[in-house]
DNA sequence: TCTTAACATTAGAATTATTCTAAGTTGTTG
DNA sequence: CAACAACTTAGAATAATTCTAATGTTAAGA
């Protein structure tokens, strides 16, 4: 395990991971791998499971879920709530929203500067504001999206 | 049954139960009272069948559910998804949006009219939005809301 | 009022997503 | 390369919710 032949680009996952101070371990390697090479994503733990499995690597349903919310931690996913029957991980971490179709249960970004949320009532005293989600939930879904 | 003695309103219960189709069962009437009396509410399954409980009304858990479901379904209530390990349920059923403390588990409302979200981009073809969720997540919960 | 059929409720089993546990494996550092 | 902490994992455990099949209730008609 040295001569070197990456024919993929690691999409700088381990560095990421470096930064993150995650040990790069082969699974988390492969699953930044999954993740963070070609677009925006929206995964379950099953799915990504799933093509892990699919793409010959093995991982544990376990490590798949530790590793989903270890890389939510250090910021390299986020967490989308849409479903109160499964989590989704969204691999754009920027300022954006979401189209959720409830049919067909996918989901796709909606860019922050598009949309304008005006006329928020200040906050609770003593809380503050972590985050403002905004989901526009879509009947009739077209075809599958991410 | 007919010397009339209603110490409390029964929220129209009864009736709102006969438009919607359903039976007014001795449960369904005590869940609905126990929902409808008083303001707006945020409640999970779990939580009112303890209320229920606690107020001398037997209730089993499934029921609990159906019942929340049905009620869904007739309009006299909305789920509101903010947290995925639990779903709410909304006595609000007009167009309004959410704070959610997330530390405490406790909605409130945040007027309809209040807010505007602008810059909607096109729902996909072959979609129809069929709403628009607002949440505002708050850190640092202040005291119990409802 | 009595009967009946459709509708409701329920206890407990089943399901599903997710987390935990405890044991084995691997990465890193000296 | 030793040693230890960090990781992974199978499988058990948990928790919310749904299902099942048996029993109870309601509404309507004779």
């Amino acid at each position: 395990m040295s001569p070197v032949t990456q024919d993929r680009p690691y999409s700088q996952t381990l560095t990421r991971l470096r930064e993150a101070g995650l040990r790069p371990t082969r699974q988390r390697l492969a699953l930044g791998r999954l993740l963070f090479d070609g677009g925006d994503r929206h995964v379950t733990a099953e799915a990504l499971h799933e093509q892990a499995q699919a793409a010959g690597v093995s991982v544990s349903l376990a490590t798949v879920y530790n590793t989903l919310h270890q890389f939510t931690e250090a910021q390299l996913l986020r967490e989308v709530v849409v479903d109160s029957a499964r989590t989704y991980f969204d691999t754009n971490v920027s300022d954006h929203h979401h189209f959720f179709l409830e049919n067909s249960g996918s989901l796709m970004d909606i860019d922050g500067d598009k949309i304008a949320v005006t006329g928020l009532p200040q906050a609770p005293e003593g809380t503050d504001v972590a985050r403002v989600d905004v989901i526009v939930r879509l009947h009739g879904a077209p075809r599958q999206a991410s």
